[in-house]
DNA sequence: CTGCCTTGGTGACTTAGTTACAGACCGCCT
DNA sequence: AGGCGGTCTGTAACTAAGTCACCAAGGCAG
């Protein structure tokens, strides 16, 4: 059951794309349902490079937020909004009260959570066990396209390694013409080859 | 505040070590508190190499039980005893009712989540982002003991890597008098330059 | 004391990550 | 149109990590 009809009545923001909905280190005074766009959370080493830890997509809450404002901690990633985001914020109080209150509600957060720790563990399956080259692939056919519109660098840290490295395997990729690399997208020709890949 | 005493009453069961308490793809039907002893949860390529996700200890619950529970899942992760256990096992029906019923309980439960959402991260950018002889040093001062009694195997899981790669760089630390190798064990010299290392 | 199993060591090779660039494309400004 | 700055991509040369294929040492069981 959907969790969005809590947030019936709260006032709906609008966050541009690229906008940096949170930093690491920030505190969490609200939680948050997302209406409509999609936001990356990812952490940043000093030497520059990203890993992303998930995605936040319409009808979700945020997990991480609700996690940090439950065990009091700053929030430890940073948050990117990848398209134009419309927001619903809920204070603390009431949503404490919900959880105390509506077993529907804690139900669904619940499940929120427990669906998040899976993906999370799925994450760090592919970071220690697959090779690069079937992680991008599997990245590539998330998309359910043919033109996937992305970079390199973003590529990268979707799979975490490095972007010279994308940039080699994409390069493979299209001498064996699977995919066909255009300037800030990813044409996919072979998605039955990248597919056997994985 | 624990959430020990939620469990008070039930049967203690005891587990030798290294009995293999849970599978991926079991069903779990019951929640888990552990009284004492270690439980390491991990998962397994094809390849044999091995991820270590995280170690359940005395007065935790299992998240990841509870997890699957609350999702309908079945279990993604092996998990095996470290050494003997002491675990007190509720029913799923208690464990809906205290969810209702017990803000306290309620609360505890969502702490642990909250916490190992946090520690999933970590290794997360640990994984991506850190180059092994910080991890393994990480790992090696974790302990807060000089004679660490362990395997290059299982470092090698903790870490994320292959068992080589572990002999090679503690063969490297011991050549600089920073660790002491032992069978079955690695006696700690210099804690100070190790921590320098991460 | 022998055999076997676990643990650790090592060389040769492949894959991944880093450093340090250069060139291509794009929007914007004049 | 032409030029400029930013983002995106390509790539060479090197270092680090991971794999493969062994072998050797320690320790326990028969």
């Amino acid at each position: 059951m959907s969790i969005a009809r809590y947030f019936d009545g709260y006032h709906e923001i609008t966050i541009p794309a690229g906008y940096p909905v949170l930093h690491q280190g920030d505190e969490c005074l609200n939680y948050f349902l997302l209406r409509s766009g999609s936001v990356r959370l990812f952490t940043r080493a000093a030497s520059g490079r990203e890993v992303t830890l998930y995605h936040v997509r319409p009808d979700n809450i945020c997990v991480l937020t609700t996690s940090c404002l439950l065990g009091g901690r700053r929030f430890p990633a940073e948050a990117v909004a990848e398209s134009e985001l419309k927001v619903r914020m809920m204070p603390k109080a009431r949503f404490d009260d919900l959880m105390e209150t509506a077993p529907g509600f804690r139900n669904a957060v619940f499940q929120s959570l427990a669906q998040r720790m899976d993906s999370l563990i799925q994450t760090i399956e592919k970071l220690a066990l697959q090779p690069i080259d079937v992680r991008i692939a599997q990245y590539l056919l998330s998309f359910d396209t043919t033109l996937v519109r992305t970079t390199h660098q973003l590529i990268a840290s979707e799979v975490g390694t490095a972007r010279e490295v994308v940039s080699r395997h994409l390069k493979q990729m299209a001498d064996r013409n699977l995919i066909q690399p255009e300037r800030g997208a990813i044409r996919i020709l072979d998605p039955g080859a990248l597919a056997k890949l994985t």
